[in-house]
DNA sequence: CGTTAACTTGAATTTTGTCAATGCCTGTGG
DNA sequence: CCACAGGCATTGACAAAATTCAAGTTAACG
């Protein structure tokens, strides 16, 4: 629906690229002129070490971020969602493995030249930084969700997290969309797929959450989620 | 002893900031111009919160950079050491509180003024990025640490951090200072205070290290450190 | 509609946290 | 320089939380 505006625009916008008339407004403009790619389920768009030749944009899908230690234990660092960058905040090789959870697609830009688009439109670089800081805010989230939260207060924080993300997405009753498995959530939480499991089951139970599937479920009870997720001052409440 | 030297140097290359002239080569140059202030162990930099009005670049001693969860759980999501910056990667409010371990030097930089000079200086920029991707590439090495390794590999991630980080510094025997406290340390593991303690002494015991005083400990074996760290392929040894 | 991977549930185990008591640096003041 | 105090750290015993191991169930996909 709105793909097929933004489509057009690029055309019409930067269809020559070579073109110094043209003017990204935004980083998203500079993506409009790429072709799209599409990749399955489980396939990679890199591979943690390979050379840091592109930066992605998501269109569509989901991708999981993540790292494997050297015994095979994996750590999901992120969750990637329509419209992020990947491959922005790194040096000469990627840190990390990006996977699709579910069919994505995304736009490829080659990193020299994202470079030089931005430091030649230089509207991009506040854009820029600003999604580096969101992902910096992002990281220091999650690591105080794995140095000190509880079991329960990671799932219901990534169960939160999920539903601030779709801003002020259409309805007001919120459900939400789990693409990845709950292995893929529990390597995001530093947890087991039996911890997690246990966890939805019990917020399941208490009617915070109604589960609809595997891989969506409705929130009932947004106050009391956020209350779990240990976000709240000084809760102190009667239990 | 050196400071004497870097702060002649300050008033001979950029003794009038509004001189087009002067050229700083690096972000070290930038911050040559600013006066060193001084700040007492546990004394705060600024707070989780406050509007972020400046840069700092730390001169001497260690900061603490933490956040507290409601309920007073704190966690530490890092050390900052000489040479580092502290401030640049985040809008309009620090999202975290910095505070002095032990006595520390900074040099200050409106962050406005920062900006400009950046923007002034393009050859700052790739520096400026650089140590932007090094902090995020800290910060996903925290989250493995925080969401897979166990006490004894923390620990010993966290000693390992500290001994590469003295570049080739002097002498071919590693031994380290630890300037914060168990608590401290603690803190930024994700651990408690007790654990912290027994791992200590557990690879004591074991002579990979041996601690001189709370506050120093020499490595006496660093491929066990490293074996212990978690950071080796497929260890598969005998144990 | 059937297969199978993904998920859930239960019981036992392990790791780490909590509580409590003791010990010992480190920095202060004599 | 030494003695002392108090905070910081260590150690031990016990408790709690999460993991591991082992069956069962279920929902997603062809």
């Amino acid at each position: 629906m709105l793909s097929q505006g933004t489509v057009l625009r690029k055309w019409s916008v930067i269809g020559n690229p070579s073109d110094g008339a043209d003017q990204p407004q935004t980083l998203e403009d500079l993506f409009q002129g790429q072709i799209e790619e599409k990749f399955d389920a489980g396939e990679a768009l890199f591979w943690e070490g390979d050379a840091a030749k592109d930066v992605f944009q998501l269109v569509s899908g989901v991708l999981r971020i993540y790292r494997i230690l050297g015994d095979g234990r994996r750590v999901i660092t992120g969750f990637v969602y329509p419209g992020d960058l990947v491959g922005v905040s790194l040096r000469d090789r990627y840190l990390y493995t990006a996977e699709a959870v579910n069919a994505v697609r995304v736009r490829r830009f080659g990193r020299r030249r994202f470079d030089e688009e931005v430091a030649r439109f230089p509207e991009l670089r506040p854009q820029l930084f600003a999604r580096v800081c969101d992902e910096m805010a992002a990281a220091q989230d999650q690591m105080v969700l794995l140095a000190r939260k509880t079991a329960e207060e990671r799932v219901c924080s990534f169960l939160l997290t999920i539903v601030r993300r779709r801003d002020a997405q259409d309805d007001r009753l919120p459900m939400i969309d789990l693409p990845m498995t709950r292995l893929d959530i529990a390597d995001y939480l530093g947890l087991t797929i039996e911890t997690v499991s246990r966890t939805m089951t019990k917020i399941a139970r208490a009617k915070v959450v109604a589960p609809s599937g595997r891989h969506a479920l409705a929130i009932n009870r947004l106050t009391r989620l956020t209350e779990l997720a240990g976000e709240i001052e000084e809760p102190e409440l009667a239990h």
